[in-house]
DNA sequence: CTGTTAGCGCGTTCAA
DNA sequence: TTGAACGCGCTAACAG
C-alpha cells in the first residue's frame, strides 16, 4: 500500500464520487447550496483520499496567497526577532502565513527583496528599512499594500511605530526630578530614524528646563560600543547617561564597575528597549520597554485592515513604558 | 499614467513584442537558442512593460515554489531565532524564500501546522518538534523532503542536531579537572530529548569517575526558575552546579548572590548555549556555545540536498564549544 | 529557430 | 441543483 498516491486532486475526487469537479469544489469551499447526500458523499471520498486543494491552484485562480511578507534589516537583533514573532503569531491567528526575508543589513538588497516577495504574497511589512527617503518614496506605491515599522514614509503607505521621542523624554524627566542637571547622551547610528528621534527629545528637554545641560557622545548600538565610551563618560563630570539601548547601557556598566564607579550612587545609568536582561543586570537597568511583539501585532492589523477592505490604518503608535529599576538614583551631592 | 497596468503578463509582451508566448518564455529563462536580435526585442519590451514572470503561475506549472518552510516550537526562544537566522541566510544564498511557522509551544499545532506549510512550499525543516515519538515517525514520511533539527527520528529524515552529550561531558571533565567532587545538575524539561542526552552524560561521568557524584534537581529552563532553586543547590552541598541552560544559570547567580554567596570561590557555575548575554553576567558565564546560526545553516544544507537530488545527508552534528570564564573556578577545600 | 497546443489544479461563470 | 467549458499565467511538448 503506497502511502504515496502522488497526491490526490479534485480530479480523483470527482471521479470517485462519480460527480463533476464543480460540485467537490463547492463542496469542500462550503459553496452554494448542494445536495446534502451528495455533498456528504463527496466529503467522505474526500476525506478517503486525503485530498486537500493545493494552495498553489488556489492562489492562481484566486489571486491571493493567504501569505504576506516581512522584511528585516536583521534577524539577530532582538527587536527584529520580536516584531516578527508578534507578526507572525497576530497573522496566523488570521489564517495568514509569512514568508521571512533577512536583507542582513544589506541596505542595495532592500529593493529587490522587498519587490521579489511581495510579488509571491499579498502584502508586504518594511520593518525600519534602511534605504533612503527617497529611495523608499518611489519603492513603496510598488508594494501595496504594505506597512512600514519604526520609519515614517510620510503617508505613502500605514505605519507601525514606537514613540521613541515620548519615552526618551519621559527618561530625561526621571533623571531630572531625580536633581541630575548634567546628562550625556550615547548616540547610536548617526543618521537613522531611531536616532533622530531621540535627539527631537533632547532638544525639548533642553527647552523645557533652562538649568539642564546634555552632552552628546557619539557611540555605537551594541555592548562594547557602551564599554568603550566609559573614560569619555566619566571625563564628561555628567551624573547621568542616556545610553542609545540596553546593550550600550550594559557595556558602560560593566566598564565603569571595573573602573570603582558605583551605580546609581555615583553615575546613574538609563538604557533603551528594555531587553529580556535589562532586568538582570548589576543594577538592574532603568529604561524604556519598547513592545516590539505589539508593534509586530499593530502591523499586522494595518496590514490586514488593508487586505480585507476594512477600515485603513493609518497610523499606531505605541509609547515606551518607562522602567524605573536601580541602575538610575539621586544625583551624587 | 497609471502605474499600475494590472500587471504585465507574458501574454503582453508576446503581444507588444509581436512573437509568440514560447519565445518569450524561452528568452526569459535563456533557455534555448533564439535568434538574438528577437531575444533582445524581447528582453526590451519586457523591460519596458515592467516584466516578471509570475511566481505563482512558475510554481504551478513547474512544481516547486523556490520555497521552504520553518516550523519552531517558539518564536521568542533565541536558540529557534539563531537557527532561523542561520537557515533563512543560507537558503536565501541558493535562492530559495522561508516560510515561518511559529506553534507557541502548542504541541497540537504541530501537525497540522506543519502538513499545511509543508503544502505550500518544497520542503520542511521541523525544529526540536514537541510532538511524540510515534507521531513524529509517522508524519515524517508525509511530510518529505524533511530535516529535523535538534531530534532524532531514527533514520526516518536527515538530522542537524548539536551534541549536548558531547558538550555536557567536557563541561564535566572541566568542573573535575578543577577539584570539584559534588556536582548537581539543574535538570530542563524531563523527558524532553536534549535534557535526555544530557543525562547521558551525566551517566557516562558518573562511570568514568568513581569518585565524583552529580546530584540531579528538577528545574525549568528559565531565569525564575535558576533563581528558585538556589537553595536546594546550596544545601545539597554541591560545589559545582551543572545549569540545564544559562537562562537557568543566570537566576542562579543571581540568587545566590542575593545569599551573599561568591561564585567561583565557593559556588562555580556553568550554564549552556552561550546565549550573547552569557559574557556579561557577573561573573562571566562559563558556557557551552551551540552553534544555533550554524545548526539552521546544516539544516538548509541538508534540505537542499534533497531538493536539488544531491547526494542526501543524512545527519550532521556540530559539538558545542566549551566556553571557559569565570563562573567556574577551583573547588573550595 | 519559432509558433501552436496542451496541461499544472483549481474556481467560476454559463447553460441545462 | 448540477455539469461543461473557460481561464488564472506560465512551461514544455510537439510540430513546422
Amino acid at each position: 500500500m503506497a502511502k504515496t498516491p502522488g497526491r490526490a486532486t479534485i480530479t480523483d475526487v470527482a471521479r470517485h464520487a462519480e460527480v463533476s469537479l464543480s460540485t467537490v469544489s463547492r463542496v469542500m469551499n462550503g459553496n452554494a447550496t448542494v445536495d446534502p447526500a451528495l455533498a456528504e458523499r463527496v466529503r467522505r471520498t474526500a476525506a478517503e483520499l486525503g485530498y486537500a486543494a493545493s494552495p498553489l491552484a488556489r492562489s492562481l485562480v484566486l489571486g491571493r496567497t493567504q501569505t504576506v511578507a516581512v522584511v528585516v534589516p536583521d534577524l539577530a537583533n532582538p527587536t527584529f526577532q520580536d516584531i516578527l514573532r508578534g507578526l507572525s503569531r497576530a497573522a496566523a491567528a488570521d489564517g495568514y502565513h509569512v514568508l521571512i526575508a533577512d536583507t542582513a543589513e544589506q541596505v542595495a538588497e532592500e529593493r529587490v527583496l522587498a519587490v521579489d516577495t511581495r510579488r509571491r504574497t499579498d502584502g508586504l511589512v518594511l520593518c525600519a528599512p534602511r534605504m533612503d527617503a527617497a529611495e523608499l518614496a518611489s519603492l513603496l506605491p510598488d508594494l501595496a499594500p504594505v506597512v512600514v515599522v519604526n520609519r515614517a514614509p510620510q503617508d505613502a503607505a500605514p505605519v507601525a511605530a514606537a514613540d521613541y521621542r515620548t519615552a526618551l523624554t519621559e527618561l530625561v524627566e526621571h533623571l531630572y526630578a531625580l536633581g541630575h542637571r548634567r546628562l550625556v547622551f550615547l548616540a547610536g547610528v548617526v543618521g537613522s530614524a531611531s536616532n533622530a528621534s531621540r535627539l527631537e527629545a533632547l532638544a525639548v528637554a533642553r527647552a523645557a528646563h533652562p538649568d539642564l545641560t546634555i552632552d552628546e557622545l557619539a557611540c555605537g548600538v551594541d555592548f562594547d560600543s557602551g564599554a568603550s565610551v566609559a573614560d569619555a563618560v566619566l571625563d564628561s563630570g555628567a551624573s547621568g547617561v542616556l545610553a542609545f539601548n540596553d546593550l550600550v547601557a550594559m557595556g558602560l556598566l560593566s566598564a565603569v564597575g571595573d573602573r570603582g564607579i558605583r551605580v546609581p550612587e555615583q553615575l546613574s545609568v538609563a538604557g533603551f528597549d528594555d531587553i529580556p536582561f535589562a532586568r538582570y543586570t548589576t543594577p538592574p537597568l532603568t529604561t524604556a520597554a519598547v513592545p516590539a511583539a505589539e508593534l509586530g501585532a499593530d502591523a499586522w492589523a494595518a496590514l490586514h485592515a488593508q487586505l480585507s477592505g476594512g477600515t485603513p490604518v493609518a497610523a499606531t503608535t505605541r509609547t515606551p513604558a518607562l522602567v524605573i529599576r536601580t541602575s538610575t538614583g539621586p544625583a551624587p551631592h
